[in-house]
DNA sequence: ATGGTAGCTGGGCTA
């Protein structure tokens, strides 16, 4: 079994020590990150190579900032998005790995963009940004490969998918236009990996650190797993875990895994 | 209606 894994962790000097905790128990063969929030040489390279993990990383100062760790060698490594070269904001990164017995994935790491307040620029360049996402997921699609696309894509699907969804309507995370722009990109065939699974119980990945929103289970389901038809194809389990949003020290967000048949 | 929290950065932005 291979487990893909992505979790935003919201700084991870931060969340160094909660990250390393995290693997040792759930031992993730890929864990995708996001919101490293540190540029590429200040990422803490060393306490993951420590537990196994080989690591892609594209960072950046403040904000944004992707990861790839992977217990199985990477090879080709993607950072950019393609689709507008004068975009150097750091929220993609794809790296090919090399599974024992000369089989490989392909798994990617995204932080789509938050896009509010909307309307404003920012939301402008939210939807620019999926279109492009969508765009080059066509191609990847292409290749027919087994194909992860995991990460906090800022986008509540359903209105089951959030506490709330009457008070949500004008947010950027669930506006009608942000909602088209991810099923598009799901309707070139990819597939929401939790969905396909059908799991039971709370499926949010998101609670707020205002308001006493974890405790009130206020939540957003907004960090998902899409998988091409050949990674669908192997997909044994998909869950969200909730136990690092109840840690000391929080990220805001809650690693989501899916199992494949390997 | 406002502010409530967290992180980066050293005031305001991002989320």
């Amino acid at each position: 079994m291979l487990t893909v894994a992505t979790w935003n962790v919201n700084s991870i000097k931060q969340r160094e020590a909660a990250c390393a905790a995290w693997l040792k128990q759930a031992a993730p063969d890929v864990l995708c990150l996001q919101e490293l929030k540190c540029q590429t040489e200040g990422f803490p390279r060393g306490t993951f190579e420590d537990l196994g993990y080989n690591c892609a990383v594209l960072g950046q100062k403040s904000f944004n900032g992707v990861a790839i760790l992977s217990k199985y060698p990477i090879g080709e490594t993607v950072t950019a998005l393609p689709g507008d070269s004068g975009d150097d904001q750091a929220r993609y990164i794809e790296a090919e790995i090399s599974l024992p017995g000369g089989k490989a994935i392909r798994a990617a790491s995204i932080y789509a963009p938050n896009g509010n307040p909307a309307p404003s620029p920012k939301l402008d360049y939210k939807l620019a940004w999926l279109g492009r996402l969508e765009e080059y997921a066509r191609a990847l699609l292409a290749y027919e490969e087994v194909l992860v696309l995991a990460g906090d894509y800022n986008i509540i699907p359903r209105p089951q998918d959030v506490y709330n969804p009457a008070g949500w309507t004008e947010d950027a995370l669930f506006r009608l236009e942000s909602r088209q722009a991810f099923r598009r990109v799901l309707h070139l065939g990819l597939t929401d990996a939790v969905m396909a699974c059908d799991s039971r119980g709370s499926q949010y990945t998101f609670w707020d650190y205002q308001a006493g929103a974890w405790q009130k289970d206020f939540g957003l389901r907004i960090d998902h797993i899409l998988l091409s038809p050949q990674a669908l194809g192997r997909l044994a389990g998909a869950s969200i875990d909730r136990k690092p949003r109840s840690w000391d020290k929080p990220s805001d967000h809650t690693p989501v895994v899916v199992s494949l048949d390997f």
